[in-house]
DNA sequence: AGCCCGATTTGA
DNA sequence: CAAATCGGGCTA
């Protein structure tokens, strides 16, 4: 109870979606990403993101100025959700960054769940053990590390796309961020071998030693 | 740790 | 028509 007034009175608003990418990259880090749905609240920290930079960045879908209905939401205010599906069957949020014209995204690989787990699981379709459960901090952590489950997990599809993160019932807060700079980590993206001279820009932005974080990414 | 596969959309 | 900002299930 007053948890939603707590995180309300905290709701990162335009001007905090306004910092130039990278920089707005690890300024979510710690933040809480909310989503009052029909089904209930869900939320969790972010701990792991990455930046794409259109439309000179090569792994970005705004590389080379690519701009269709998919990546529309891109060229608009930063601040808003940009949903994409990949492999035919997961969904992907980013943040769009960037002033209009700018297509940057933030795309949100992770989050340490904090509330709406057992929502979470049904989601995913998994069952959580109960709580003092060993293997209960291990399952908590497949919730939503990595894009795709965090996506799922949180109810999000392509639904939401196009939507205000400033005003709408999906939002950020301030969370636990900001993340001392020590707690900062940095690498390469995943899955991207094909950006060429982008591939190995260390646009990864994690919380340094998280369990949460993406496995494919925990490294360093 | 690694391979394979799914089920859709996009862009070349 | 190939490839995709991925994850699950299998083999071992």
């Amino acid at each position: 109870m007053g948890e939603e007034g707590d995180r309300l009175s905290d709701r990162l608003d335009r001007a905090f979606f306004c910092q130039p990418t990278l920089q707005l990259a690890r300024a979510l880090l710690g933040a809480e990403l909310v989503h009052v749905s029909a089904d209930g609240v869900t939320a969790g920290i972010l701990v792991e993101v990455e930046a794409y930079m259109g439309p000179d960045d090569l792994a970005a879908h705004a590389r080379k100025g690519l701009r269709s209905r998919r990546t529309e939401v891109m060229y608009g205010p930063p601040g808003y959700a940009y949903v994409f599906q990949v492999y035919g069957m997961h969904f992907c949020l980013n943040v769009v960054s960037g002033p209009p014209e700018t297509p940057h995204a933030i795309l949100l690989r992770a989050i340490e769940p904090t509330e709406g787990l057992s929502l979470m699981a049904r989601r995913r379709g998994v069952a959580l053990p109960p709580r003092d459960a060993p293997r209960f901090q291990r399952q908590k952590a497949l919730l939503a590390s990595g894009p795709a489950r965090l996506a799922q997990a949180m109810g999000v599809d392509r639904t939401q796309y196009g939507w205000d993160l400033v005003d709408s019932p999906l939002y950020l807060c301030r969370g636990r961020s900001p993340v001392a700079e020590s707690e900062l980590a940095a690498g390469p993206r995943i899955n991207i071998d094909y950006a060429g001279d982008w591939r190995d820009k260390p646009w990864r932005f994690w919380i340094r030693g998280n369990p949460h974080v993406s496995a494919r990414s925990r490294s360093s």
